[in-house]
DNA sequence: CACGCAACTTGACTGAAATCAAAATCGCCC
DNA sequence: GGGCGATTTTGATTTCAGTCAAGTTGCGTG
């Protein structure tokens, strides 16, 4: 099975970058994104399972995924783990903890993953220089808000295989927003990471998955994910009709 | 039974308002704040039912509540109602509504309630001149980002007796936050509308929260709570030991 | 390549929340 | 105060995801 879902590298400056639309450039002019580029900060990829931030680190930047995938995890008081989110490339990490000044969660790279890593005291000065950074730092973060919105609807369905449809259909979204197959792409994360993020357990997963190939609406090798028919999995997402929440996350 | 958690009036004016500290003008300078004033519209109060906006509306404004409470609720493509959260006096509502340009949701008083109107063009402008009231707005969504991730986490417990008692252990800090009883609360939603929010129907909610009375941990009139056993809900809520998520949000 | 561990699958069983149905209560308006 | 509609409660039953137990597969490391 050939992987069919690749991002390719993206640029070294945020001007060619191809992730440009999704972060922080985007609406900036040509000067501005040469000013942005001198706070940003291109890390070397790091392997998976390492952290890119700690729960309790102090922060001190904000992070935008350049390739590889992220997942965002809690450590419990009874010693779970609680995985609140999977960022993807384009996707911007630690808005979180702005208010706090200390990371609520532990970013881990899910497989090889380079980051731009933006100094948030930099970042914070030059938007005060360069109003349309700063509006677009607030859009940035916005975008996020309706996005937990969307994750916290899903949630509040009780059927495994609707949680699954909700979770399957995003994900493609943000594939085709990245210019990839909305059809057919890899989960970057494991079933256990995943039934984690959704309130289900691994058997459940196992199950549901295997349901839903039966029934004919998905085609699945290992972590490579065919949506074979779109219209039914909407369908068992959001009720009787398409669209809704998906429009808008 | 008498009306135990009250909130006073708030002042005409942003410097002298009791909930400057929830809100746009915490930290920010004597100056700034009138500058701030400015441009701040205190609507009459609407009556209980009305809406402050609707879904699909076009978005002008962030909206500060004063007085009362406000739910934020869709209406899904089946014909259902979704509850996507609550909103207390100090809260900002609307900022999800920055990305897209229209809102997401619909905002509806749950009791009359009183709001002050920041048109966001004029908030933009004033924080492109006064950083400390840009910063102050990134926190404020920073602060909302925390608080959604932390009602996702909520709702993939799947234990009824959990769900309740996370929610009103955030309902009881948020009060506290503002200065109110955190044990003792009168919560301004319908109990079908909180079980809409935690994905429990209004069957659940009820024998629920008369499990939780039967077992001493709440005593319970109406809409008016009280929490008998601060200990005991905190173990219900997050497994054997206090704190963590609570500590965030 | 072999081994060990983590991830995943499968089957049987259980229990809690949802569903269904109906009754009771509450709040609002005339 | 009465009526009506919405909300809430109560009881019986069903459903489905979690638990328990064990087996299988995949991946990484030496």
């Amino acid at each position: 099975m050939t992987r069919i879902a690749t991002l390719s590298e993206t640029r070294s400056n945020c001007h060619d970058c191809r992730l440009r639309s999704l972060c922080l450039p985007d609406n900036l002019s040509k000067e501005d994104i040469g000013e942005l580029d001198s706070i940003v900060q291109r890390r070397k990829p790091v392997a998976r399972g390492a952290y890119l931030f700690q729960a309790g680190q102090r922060f001190n930047s904000i992070f935008a995924v350049r390739t590889g995938s992220v997942k965002a995890s809690t450590l419990l008081a009874n010693g779970d783990e609680h995985i609140s989110g999977f960022h993807l490339p384009g996707d911007v990490i630690g808005l979180d903890a702005i208010v706090s000044r200390d990371h609520p969660s532990t970013a881990i790279a899910l497989e090889s993953t380079s980051v731009c890593e933006i100094p948030y005291a930099e970042l914070e000065s030059l938007g005060d220089r360069l109003p349309t950074l700063q509006h677009q730092l607030v859009r940035i973060m916005s975008r996020e808000l309706l996005a937990e919105q969307s994750t916290g609807h899903l949630l509040t369905r009780r059927a495994a295989e609707q949680r699954l449809a909700v979770v399957l259909l995003k994900f493609s979204e943000r594939f085709a927003n990245r210019g990839l197959s909305a059809l057919r792409f890899r989960l970057p994360m494991s079933r256990l990471d995943l039934g984690n993020y959704l309130g289900l357990v691994p058997e459940t997963m196992s199950r549901t998955f295997r349901r839903l190939e039966e029934q004919g609406l998905l085609s699945i090798a290992g972590k490579e994910i065919e949506i074979v028919d779109v219209c039914a999995i909407k369908a068992l997402a959001y009720g009787n009709n398409e669209g809704d929440l998906a429009a808008k996350a």
